[in-house]
Parts: C-alpha cells; sequence; structure tokens
DNA sequence: CCGCCGATCTTT
DNA sequence: AAGATCGGCGGG
C-alpha cells in the first residue's frame, strides 16, 4: 500500500491544483458549496473541506463584516482569497476564506473537514480528540489540528503564503451535498447558508 | 447519547 | 454583555 505518514512539520504534497483567484472572486454562496471536497493544506497537514458556511457583509446580520469594517474585520474587506481568522469565547480561532461578488466583507467559514494528512501531527495539537473523526469536527478544532491562528489573518491561500493552500485534487462533485441554516448564531437564523456533506462523520456536531 | 455549564477574553 | 466554541460532567 502506498499510504505515506507524515510526522514532520515540512509541506505536506498534496497533488492536485490550486483553486484560483477567480475562484473566491465570487458571491460567498457561490464558492461556499464548491469549497466542499476540496482540500486544505496547512502546518504539515491536510484536511477534505466537508463542511463550510457563507456570510454576506453588510446583508447579513450575522456576519463579523455587518457594520462595516473594524481593525478585526479588515480582512473581510480585502482582496478575495486570503485568510480571515478571529478569536473567539477567550480561547478559539476560526477561518474564512474572503470572497468576492456584489456585497463588500463576504466569507466562508470553515467548519470542519476529514483528515487526510498529517494525522499525527492533528492528534498531538488536538490531545482531547477522542477519535480521528473528531480531530477537525467543529471550526476551532480544524483551526487546533491544522495550526492556524491570529498570525495567520490575511494570508493570501492563493499564493500559498505560509505554506497555506487549498487544492482541488479532482474529486468529482459529491453526490451528498446538503444545505441548512447556519450554526450557533443568534440573527439571521433563518438563511440557508451553511452546506455539509450529508452522513459525512466529519461533520461538526449532530445531523441536522 | 444528550443537555448543561464554565472557561476566557475581545468586541460592542 | 454577548459571542460564527469546546469539553467535562451528570443524568437517562
Amino acid at each position: 500500500m502506498t499510504t505515506s505518514r507524515h510526522t514532520g512539520s515540512g509541506p505536506v504534497g498534496v497533488p492536485g491544483t490550486d483553486l484560483p483567484r477567480s475562484f473566491y472572486d465570487r458571491d460567498a454562496r457561490k464558492v461556499a458549496p464548491e469549497l466542499v471536497g476540496r482540500i486544505l493544506v496547512a502546518n504539515g497537514a491536510a484536511v477534505r473541506i466537508v463542511e463550510v458556511e457563507a456570510y454576506l457583509g453588510a446583508e447579513d446580520p450575522a456576519a463579523h463584516s455587518y457594520r462595516g469594517p473594524t481593525p478585526r474585520t479588515a480582512t473581510m474587506f480585502g482582496p478575495p482569497g486570503h485568510l480571515y481568522v478571529y478569536f473567539i469565547y477567550g480561547m478559539h480561532w476560526c477561518a474564512n476564506l474572503t470572497c468576492g461578488g456584489d456585497v463588500p466583507g463576504a466569507a466562508v467559514l470553515i467548519r470542519a473537514g476529514e483528515p487526510v494528512a498529517g494525522i499525527e501531527l492533528m492528534r498531538a495539537r488536538r490531545p482531547t480528540a477522542r477519535r480521528d473523526r473528531d480531530l477537525c469536527a467543529g471550526p476551532a478544532r480544524l483551526t487546533r489540528a491544522l495550526a492556524i491562528d491570529g498570525s495567520h489573518d490575511g494570508v493570501d491561500v492563493v499564493a500559498g503564503e505560509r505554506g497555506i493552500r487549498v487544492v482541488d485534487d479532482g474529486r468529482p462533485p459529491p453526490d451528498n451535498l446538503a444545505c441548512s441554516v447556519r450554526v450557533g448564531i443568534s440573527r439571521a437564523t433563518d438563511r440557508p447558508w451553511r452546506w455539509y456533506l450529508a452522513g459525512d462523520v466529519h461533520v461538526s456536531g449532530r445531523p441536522r
């Protein structure tokens, strides 16, 4: 068998092509479902994205960017294809990919992934995860497993800055892509802007 | 398996 | 005062 176990912190080789700037330079509601199935590579590990949510700037009361640019949300108002990383609940980091489209301040939150490389490294970074399927099942779990934090806010993933990339490995579109309302918000709770792989054990929370 | 609650700190 | 969360604990 040809499984390569990556235990170091160097670049993880994931065969495929980096998503181009034009991919991100669209409405986040278009980008989000197409990010599901793509691979996020960072800090010696890689995950296949299985769950995302779109946030729509000034048209979305649930978005951090709803009330216009602030120091925290500056990246959301910058060019598409960059990481917006924010700190929440006093201890967690969450990562988004900035998008284009007609509404400024749009981005896609990466909520969960299936570990595909650097699993030993991720286990070491997430010692409380009982099973491999829990390693990246949640937005803050995923950033912890991939060692993404505030220092990565603003990095250009199209350019592969700091070794962070999003790769299309040629896997055909999933036949179990599902859509629901977003998780963990208290405003604009009725907008169906969460996409995930139905039945996939790597998705966060309980099936919905 | 499910629900509750505390942690911990930035932003509003 | 609440927040785009997580994990430990208690109960069924």
